[in-house]
DNA sequence: ACTCCATGTTTGCACCGTAATCATAGGTTG
DNA sequence: CAACCTATGATTACGGTGCAAACATGGAGT
């Protein structure tokens, strides 16, 4: 009686437009990678994409927010599987660590081919605070890494160690991004992904 | 006969309302401390505040970004200040490194103190590109830091050294006022220095 | 066959950024 | 001193946005 109904499950409706929902998340993450302005996604924009009238959306989404917010979720579900993709599951001690470093590259490398997408997972924030589902695909993504850095060092400073990673490599997709960097590395992430490994690997000031 | 005009020298006019330009910057810094939200400082919600009609700001701002550098250019000013002061200029060895240390605190406890005003310095971009002005407030920012650096690792790596440091404390200073590592440090500046201090001391993985 | 309700549309409002046009004030110059 | 000239600010208007409210539609369950 309740999972009968047409468009029970969102996200697999079959109704007038069938899948209005994805078409719309589809077509926000099609509008950031073209323009990388994060301001040009809009609920007209979207749905006009989707061809669709303006109201549409809101069947879907309480607000612009939430749409963003599903957005973004899509968005930390690619990161997690590119660095899923870059870690490679080695076991080995020199393996491990080389794992980090490509994970690392790969972060910035993710950002710097995505920045509106990248710039939106860590903006969007629905009504104050962040979505289940965004806080849970985040969460995923982090422990790829977290997961990682656990290998590496010991466990009692495991969570301060991953921590230090995603914030170096986080700082250094977001100088990246937004230009601080010099123009050369920004529109190359191959040479931002070397950046970052060279950084992962650099000798800190404490030596 | 160009120096003479009225309002030649733009910052500094004394006709209608005498400081408009800096009225609308201060407006602009009013907005952004007020509602952390960034999306909140527009052109006519800073002519409001100033007391002004809604198309005033253009006889002194070609579009809205170019106020918006122009707000960010006074936030990479008082990050600068924050940086000299927190760095205090101790020359010792152990007082260099702590200086370094003090630094990266402070950075990080203006972000939060000033989320939005962080976010806006980041994301400045009038027309493409960020203003010359611009530009030379966050390089001044960043030379803190910098020479901070040049004076604990060796000239062939300072940079390196330098840029790393930045990244990490950039990536702390996002990542908490994004509410990524927990409500508990993003309302707390002092918390959040905390976190970033130790941070930087942290051993790295390549141990 | 009838009804129901989820989905999509239409209309309307307030806000924003900005272009075009007009009004004014205060020095500059004859 | 008076006329003017230009920088500054005000008005009006246009297209865009997010959103609320009322309306239309069509497949599902009875």
């Amino acid at each position: 009686m309740s999972a009968s109904r047409p468009g029970s499950d969102p996200g697999k409706g079959g109704y007038h437009h069938g899948e209005l929902r994805a078409a719309l998340v589809a077509a926000g993450l099609s509008i950031l990678e073209e323009g990388g302005d994060a301001s040009a996604l809009g609920l007209r924009e979207a749905a006009r994409r989707a061809g669709v009238s303006a109201m549409a959306p809101y069947r879907h989404f309480p607000d612009k927010d939430a749409l963003l917010a599903a957005v973004a979720t899509v968005g930390f579900e690619r990161l997690r599987c590119a660095l899923q993709a870059a870690d490679g599951g080695g076991e080995g001690d020199a393996d491990a660590r080389e794992a980090l470093y490509a994970q690392g590259a790969a972060y910035v490398a993710f950002a710097c081919a995505q920045p509106g997408l990248f710039r939106l997972m860590f903006s969007a924030r629905s009504g104050g605070s962040r979505p289940a589902t965004l806080c849970e695909a985040s969460a995923a993504a982090y422990a790829v890494l977290s997961d990682r850095v656990a290998t590496l060092v010991p466990a009692a400073s495991a969570a301060e160690e991953a921590l230090r990673s995603w914030a170096l490599v986080h700082g250094i997709a977001s100088l990246v991004i937004d230009g601080m960097v010099g123009e050369a590395v920004r529109s190359d992430p191959q040479a931002a992904a070397a950046l970052a490994s060279r950084l992962l690997r650099l000798e800190p000031i404490v030596g």
